[in-house]
This record gives structure tokens, C-alpha cells and sequence, in this order.
DNA sequence: ACGAGAATTGACCGCTTGGTCAAATCTATC
DNA sequence: GATAGATTTGACCAAGCGGTCAATTCTCGT
């Protein structure tokens, strides 16, 4: 579960990160958009720019290269997963999180549908992740909001079909992206509809939990 | 945009449609498994149970199987569209429309998983569909919702964002069944589970836009 | 019972796939 | 400038892909 595992020798060189860095993110964006059976590493290596052979050099299999862009997709997620707790506050937490999720979705969209590609399939790859960490840290965020429920500071409910509807909510604006594209005359939501979008996912959320 | 065409001749016989509901049924799992291009003809002829040359007899292409499962996905997404029209009320046509995404989403997860795909690598067969049949569906209920928000019958929001959210939540259920599968000790929701969530999501969306 | 068209299927084809390999080249240290 | 190791790459391979085809079998109206 090493997310950035340190490289052995530290003065490798400045060209390896480089070019590593290249294939990841060709291998996010062939990922995202034809999931891991569709893409295909010689794709993969043309928008690095680079060989196929030489991918394989870097990355062994389609797997391992699948493996490592998945790794940094989770650790993004717990992050944006952190916002919840920076506040006791129910309104304040609940806020700052569909924030956090929406501009998560905003920000790296591939990354949210790989995810979404990568359930869709099974979950092979990240089923140990699901039923681990994001299963612990839900049961935990169950808890605490449990305790809201019970101080009367949010509506009674199923806490995780709560978390159901802002993670549905909140991804929906990436996973969704090109069919949001189609209701929006072709093109993607500006910034400031995005803006707009995000401030009524809050608002509604927050309507429907607060008493 | 024929949804189901008539047979050339009425009565060519009673297996030939019982073989093509077969067909269809396996690309159904398989596409929702794997996507269009992950797919393959010889993993649906195996799960119907026929050679793969077979399923070319009665699809002439993988595409044409693909084309076939997609428009039924869209017939019936447009019927529980429907219940939103079925009151004037926007409280009772919220909830009828929630309770039949919800209804749809449990009846027929597979199919929500391949529009999500379909979505996911660029929409290229159903975008058409966005453009027009959904855009305009889309326009008409938005409308209704201003004169709802117009009336103050419901809080002022921006329709379109609050069908995402509803359309989001909804198809969660069966887009990310493997997810909750995973958060739910490995099993699927149970009906009383699923009839739990299905009143927390009309519940919260109501709350969420009622003043 | 027979003929014609519908349906079935094993064998096959050209192409793409993930991955390999050996030869060539580059880089850094002494 | 020699040498050892890191890196690069064209050529290649076995397996799997969507789709074809000709030969066969089935079905049914006459």
C-alpha cells in the first residue's frame, strides 16, 4: 500500500521521473477513456510519445502501469476524504466535504472515472481498498454522524446513504462530464456554471440532512 | 430511432426470437462487465450458448448488438421519465420520479452500467440521443420547475443541476453495486435495505428543494 | 417425400494485442 | 578514453480479435 514508494538510488537521474511522468499521465487519459481492457499500451506509448518497447522498460505490464495510476487515484481520494473532519460542525463538515469532492471532480476528472471504469468492472484492482480503509472510514464517519443524529443536529438517517448521495453527486460532474457536455450545447460547463453547479450541491445536500 | 422493429414476416418462427433474446440477454452482461470494446462476440456467443459464427447470423456486427441493447436502455429510461409528469405537484412528481429512477436502477442495473460506459468513452452511439430527445426532455421539465420556483412551491435552484443530482444518486445504486457490495460486508443490499435507501433519497431530495 | 429457403457451424483470415529480445546507444565514473 | 551499467528501439511472436464462408442440417408448405 506504498503510494510513493522512494526510488532506490536517489540520483537515478532527472530524466527517468520525467519520462516515467510522461507514460502516467498517457496512461491516465487512455485509461479514462477506454477503461483497462480498451486501452491498449501502444496507444498508451504514442501519447508519451515514446516507443511501446520503452514503456515496457518502465512499466513491465499494462497491469503494473494500471496498478500505479490507481494508487495515486485512492490517495487522492482520502485527501479530499480529510475535509470532512476539519470541522466539528455538521454544516460546516458536510459543506467543506461536497466542497472538497467537487472540486476533486473538477480538478482531476480522469481520475474519477477510472475509478468509476474500474467499479464498473468489478473492482478487481481495488477491492482490498474498498473493503479496508474506505470501509473503515466510512464506519467511522457513520459513527460521528450517529452522534449528530442523536444530539438532534441533523435529520434521522442511514448515514451511508447519505455518503451515497454526495459521492454520486459529486462525481456525477466527472464520470458524467461528456453527457453534461451535450445537455450544455456541446460545450463543458464554464467555470462560472461549475461554480454555480457545486454552491447548489451543497445547498441542497445541506437542506435535506438539516432539521 | 425504431425501438422494436417489426419482424419482416410475422410468423418466421417461435425460436428465432427466442435465440435473439438469448443473444441479447448475454451482450447485455457482457457489455455491462467490459464495455463496448472490451466486449468481445466470442465471450456473448459463449454465455448464450451458441458458436460464435452463429451470433452473426442474427447480428451482423458487434456494433449491431451494441445498437440494439443501447436502444432499449433508452426506451426505458424515457418511461420512468415519465412519472415526473404524472402529477402536478412537485412534491409528488419528485417522488414519483426518485421512486421510479430508484426502481429502475434496481430492476435493471446492467443497463444503467451501460449507458455509464457508454457515457464514460465519449458517448459516440447515444450522443445523438443527448442532443436532442434527452436536451429537450430536459428543457421542458426545467421549464416546469421554474413555474414551480415562480409559484414558490419550491426553493429557487437551478433545475438542471438538481436532475443531475437526482440522476446521480439514483444510478449510483446500480453503476457502483459492486462498491456498496464492498461496503456492505461483501453482500448486495437487501430489499429492505434497497426500500431503506430508496426513502432516504426521496426523502432528502424533497427536503433538499421543498422551502 | 421433396425442394427451397432458413438456420447452424467448424474452419479459416487478416489484423491487433501485450509482451519479448538482442543489438545499439547513451551516461557516468574512474 | 575505457568500461560497466542504464536506456532505447525495431523486429518479432503467440494469442486473441471481429468477421467470413462454404458445407451441412433443419423446417415446412406443397
Amino acid at each position: 500500500m506504498t503510494l510513493t514508494p522512494p526510488p532506490q538510488r536517489p540520483a537515478r537521474s532527472a530524466g527517468r521521473e520525467l519520462k516515467e511522468k510522461g507514460l502516467f499521465e498517457a496512461a491516465r487519459s487512455v485509461f479514462a477513456e477506454e477503461g483497462f481492457k480498451g486501452a491498449t499500451t501502444a496507444e498508451i506509448a504514442r501519447r508519451a510519445g515514446v516507443p511501446k518497447a520503452n514503456l515496457h522498460y518502465y512499466f513491465p505490464t499494462k497491469e503494473a502501469l494500471y496498478r500505479a495510476v490507481t494508487e495515486e487515484i485512492l490517495s487522492d481520494w482520502l485527501a479530499a476524504a480529510s475535509s470532512f473532519d476539519k470541522n466539528g460542525d455538521p454544516k460546516e463538515a458536510i459543506s467543506a466535504y461536497v466542497a472538497a469532492k467537487m472540486d476533486l471532480a473538477r480538478a482531476d476528472p480522469l481520475g474519477s472515472r477510472i475509478w468509476a471504469s474500474e467499479i464498473l468492472r468489478g473492482a478487481p484492482v481495488i477491492k482490498d481498498f474498498l473493503e479496508t480503509t474506505l470501509a473503515d472510514w466510512l464506519a467511522s464517519r457513520e459513527a460521528i454522524m450517529q452522534r449528530w443524529i442523536a444530539a438532534e443536529k441533523i435529520r434521522p438517517l442511514e448515514p451511508r446513504y447519505f455518503f451515497y448521495m454526495i459521492w454520486a453527486t459529486t462525481q456525477h460532474y466527472a464520470d458524467f462530464e461528456d453527457q453534461i457536455k451535450a445537455l450544455n450545447g456541446g460545450a463543458p460547463l464554464s467555470d462560472e456554471q461549475f461554480q454555480k453547479a457545486k454552491a447548489q450541491a451543497i445547498d441542497t445536500i445541506l437542506n435535506g440532512v438539516m432539521p
